[in-house]
DNA sequence: CGAGACTAACTATGCGCTTAGTCACTGAGA
DNA sequence: TCTCAGTGACTAAGCGCATAGTTAGTCTCG
């Protein structure tokens, strides 16, 4: 019984017994392996039609198993060994497609921003339409995209850290003009009349929010469709610019 | 020139030119560095006041440092030595606190995610309040919380891969336990004909998931405050507890 | 034959955790 | 009152392991 246990003993403030401390150094990070992943419809989505098409079919499927591994995982916990056994090579596979592993992440979270983007850009209601109707169909699409999405959603959203401060901007950047989008569709509700004075940038961030969180929680297997929910989240963006809060009936 | 360099060009398919590569492994995985989060607003918050009060001052100093080092790093790339820098101590000192650094991570979310239910549950109210009244009130306290404790709060959402199995379960069991009590307040609503026959798992979700989203992009420094934001999330849930969609003029 | 895709083995580095030691403080005993 | 042993908080150095990335080689295909 050597000092340090005596002392472990002593240092126990927290309530319960601590479990007995292990070997040296933990070992690996990731709890999930390629092929747990693989076989778990929690993951599974349409993220793999996301990819550049200029990639090779291999570089997408290292995309693919990559993007499973840093939702499910991290980006930091998640090795190149791990991204190579989802494709059946070795990690040095890996480097014959992508200069690094920090490239691998920006790849897919660069493509995931354009690509919803230019998604609701190009699902957009005419120009001709109301403002309303404007309204709905940009959440009602986000929030599809996201919900099909939601594996590379996750990723878009919380592993932003991995990013070298070069690409993070690059992304921001993205990010900043998918808010002024919607931004500019609530505005101009505002000026035609049809919603009421709102604070622009806050029911814009509320109707991303809702959409974005879907990365967080979202599984296709579900209750819900993502259609259902955009409709849903499509109701709730117009409720928001159409309600007077005080005159609620409660 | 060698032939990785002829290869790299070649297997330039992503538009633009890669950065050339650089020393063999990785430096450090964390951006920022305990001293730069002391010093950058946006980690400000309350998380420093939910630590559990039968921890010593080192202890609660250390748990201060991590949320913040987790929350801008990620729990994977945070070091212990990052950890116990932000305390202007060296790594080992944190062995004599916590027996491990996932034993940390597990601290910080549990102690969110308890403090959080306790708050909702006494600031619920009163029983005799009307359904409408009692989902406003823990609506706007579930927001206010997340806006007060985002640092914490994003921990608690985003870096549950780190725990082990048996802690997340624990975990687990407390965030069932927080959306059973939105449940109840909600069915009560439907069941004594407060609010209209909605899909109760649904409306529970968007309003969960508003306040939970706070955790990724909420700054106290921002304009809106936690009580505003708390509000407004108030109102949003009423809305969608009392408000026909397919009546709402458009 | 040459090039591209890949492997297996390796390298350099980082990091969670341990260990042996120091220092300061406290309480008990003379 | 003084001294000394014990304890807790901590440091500096080190250990064992994991991992991103590299290298030299093989294989296949056009």
């Amino acid at each position: 019984m050597d000092r340090r246990s005596i002392r472990l003993r002593h240092n126990c403030p927290i309530g319960g017994m601590w479990r007995r401390r292990e070997s040296r150094m933990a070992r690996r990070q990731a709890r999930f392996t390629a092929q747990d992943l693989a076989d778990d419809p929690r993951w599974r989505d349409h993220s793999a039609d996301l990819w550049n098409e200029s990639l090779g079919e291999m570089p997408r499927a290292l995309l693919t198993s990559a993007v499973r591994c840093f939702a499910a995982n991290g980006f930091h916990a998640t090795t190149t060994r791990d991204i190579c056994e989802g494709v059946n090579l070795t990690a040095g596979a890996l480097y014959v497609h992508f200069p690094s592993k920090e490239l691998v992440l920006f790849e897919i979270i660069r493509a995931g921003h354009q690509r919803v983007l230019a998604y609701i850009r190009e699902h957009s209601a005419p120009a001709t339409a109301s403002s309303a109707e404007q309204l709905r169909t940009i959440v009602s699409r986000y929030t599809e995209w996201h919900g099909r999405h939601h594996v590379a959603a996750r990723v878009c959203q919380y592993e932003l850290a991995g990013l070298t401060p070069e690409h993070y901007d690059e992304v921001l950047e993205i990010r900043h003009e998918t808010n002024r989008f919607f931004r500019r569709t609530v505005a101009r509700g505002v000026g035609d009349g049809s919603f009421k004075q709102v604070d622009v940038k806050r029911v814009t961030r509320a109707m991303l929010s809702l959409s974005i969180d879907l990365g967080r929680w979202y599984r296709l297997e579900g209750s819900d469709s993502p259609e259902r929910l955009g409709e849903f989240y499509a109701d709730l963006a117009l409720a928001m610019v159409t309600h007077d809060a005080s005159a609620d009936g409660v």
